[in-house]
DNA sequence: CTCCGGACAACAAACGTTTTAATCGCGACG
DNA sequence: CGTCGCGATTAAAACGTTTGTTGTCCGGAG
């Protein structure tokens, strides 16, 4: 239960607190015969450096902080797989925050992050106030945006761009001879909703209809769950139109359950198209129609680019980077 | 960029520090006047409690880790999401760690959990050595298995009885009239592989078959991916047998593409069946009849029992918990 | 032989909080 | 009127590191 400390391995190896703490993390600066001798020590007497002290001291941690929407989307375990791995690389921990889509969570999360002194935050922030970010900039916690694009160009950001990856939605969905279109989404908030459909109202008027003939059907949630309530709806209304696209794929396949559950047939009745292209869209009932993201790819980059500003903060140079998405066709669309 | 410290709050305040410490911690102990004074002094200051410092003076941390062995199986996210619930009621932050079954990443993440000084450790071991956590334990941070039961009994343990499960799910091949049964697993070092490839042997045996005619595949990860995979093996080797055990639901859905891939039929071909019951399982393509565990219940009640041993290290009584499956038949099965 | 410089290592002062013991003010009681 | 007791507050000593400064010991140059 005693735990040990430097001055314990210190003693034990007949050296100052000061030269084993120099052999933690500056080996450099200390002779080969006195590092070895303490690095032995340690092992002997299993010491574990407190990380506490040692941040508190240092004045910031090896951690970094990622704040997601929702941790159970396929997309985001995908993101924060590309930051770990990268963290990791550089002997950063990574604190995980669910925000659930909640604000307050969101926010209790951040605090958390700020307590803990992270070192920097990757957020997919869940609406669009900067304000608690310019907080935690104010701390000196660098902030990352995450498939988010930056408002400003003092920060960095990392997005996938789904103005495009919309257009790219319905404009296959036209292609298949779409005649009543609808949109399902989720909180509009959500800037990546707001894109997307903003995407799909460009695709609709470049081919020549009318944007608002889109109908909008907004759910509390983008889960499957959700999804499946929004084709019982629908369908109960009876104002189910004749192409669907579903602003992630989690809806999209609650909708699909829901569709099928009803008897209508995808994509003879109606054709579907999702978002995200998660691993699951290609092996539901019916396969999935999506829009692919580089979402690994996300999660590194914007680690990346977080770790270099965290090190390099007078060199850095803040970066706005932007991908492009593809269509991946499958069996859900005519 | 100039952080506001307690003693800031103190001398705005025109109160001493320690005062200032017991807003915090006790209120009770200061006269309401005052506490509200210091209280909108800390909102005007914009003051955040430096974690670090008061970790290292208070001897352990409001945090506890949660180190999983896949964060990509919905399994898994809906433990951690009854983790963070109960966590977070009761004021503590989780730090996630996701071993992806490495043995190496796994140590890794208990040694941050251990630098970090986090108040306790929630663990779904990725093989069965119990020195890391006994390393842990004495270090004074508590440890509570999940999804695993204890060897021993002093300590706090939550699982689900896999054998039983196993045993459900060849049952109900059986009873469908399978003639060769194949059971598809991931590493062998994984306890709940074991644990279910010994319930489908009883279930063999129990119908008055020889368990060695199991046909065992074993693939080094439990993802869709490595489903695939398997089945395309068996397809090749041309050992492809009536009924199909996976050992989880992401395994089963990989298998399911890859047989129909294949032009195999489920179920008239082959009969399928996974296990955890994620959401996917009901929307594949045919729908997947599985092995439901209470996987939500399984994290908080390993988080109240964790946070129980740390808060009443007297009184705490360690109990092991064994929750029971459940099957739930759908499309997938004859 | 002295002096200088370089390489190591020791020393000691922080970092921001919690917590115990000590202090203060004040009304009540003897 | 003195003292006691009590609640509210303060003062100061930790907690385990990191880090800039100081010190020591060498070998080699002058």
């Amino acid at each position: 239960m005693t735990t040990v400390s430097i001055k314990d391995v210190a003693a034990r190896a007949g050296v100052s607190p000061g030269t084993v703490s120099n052999v933690l993390n500056r080996p450099e600066k200390v002779a080969d015969s006195t590092r070895i001798r303490v690095e032995s020590t340690i092992r002997e007497l299993g010491f574990v450096r407190h990380g506490s002290a040692s941040t508190l001291r240092a004045g910031h941690s090896r951690t970094v902080g990622l704040s997601v929407i929702d941790i159970g989307n396929p997309f985001f375990t995908d993101v924060a797989a590309g930051v770990e791995d990268v963290a990791s690389e550089r002997g950063y921990a990574v604190i995980l925050g669910n925000s659930s889509g909640s604000r307050m969570k969101e926010e209790r999360n951040l605090l958390v992050f700020a307590e803990q002194r992270v070192r920097g935050v990757l957020i997919t922030p869940s609406d669009e106030d900067p304000g608690r970010l310019d907080l935690l900039r104010g701390r000196g916690i660098c902030v990352v945006l995450v498939d988010h694009p930056a408002e400003r160009s003092d920060q960095c950001a990392v997005a996938v761009n789904d103005v495009t990856g919309g257009s790219m939605a319905v404009a296959h969905l036209l292609e298949g001879g779409a005649g009543s279109l609808g949109y399902v989404t989720g909180p509009p908030v959500i800037r990546q909703c707001q894109d997307r459909k903003r995407g799909a109202e460009q695709a609709m008027a470049a081919a020549g209809r009318d944007p608002r003939e889109l109908l909008e059907v907004t759910m509390p949630a983008m889960t499957a769950k959700a999804g499946q309530q929004a084709a019982e709806n629908l369908i109960a209304e009876g104002t189910l139109p004749d192409a669907l696209f579903c602003a992630n794929d989690l809806l999209a396949l609650g909708m699909l359950r829901g569709l099928l559950q009803a008897g209508v047939r995808v994509p003879q009745d109606v054709s579907l198209i999702g978002y995200d292209d998660i691993d699951f869209a290609s092996a539901s009932t019916v396969s999935l129609t999506s829009v692919r993201q580089p979402t690994y790819q996300l999660g590194r980059v914007a680690t990346e680019l977080l770790l270099d500003e965290c090190d390099n903060p007078g060199t850095h140079a803040h970066q706005q980077i932007m991908f492009q998405p593809d269509l991946v066709v499958r069996e859900s669309t005519r």
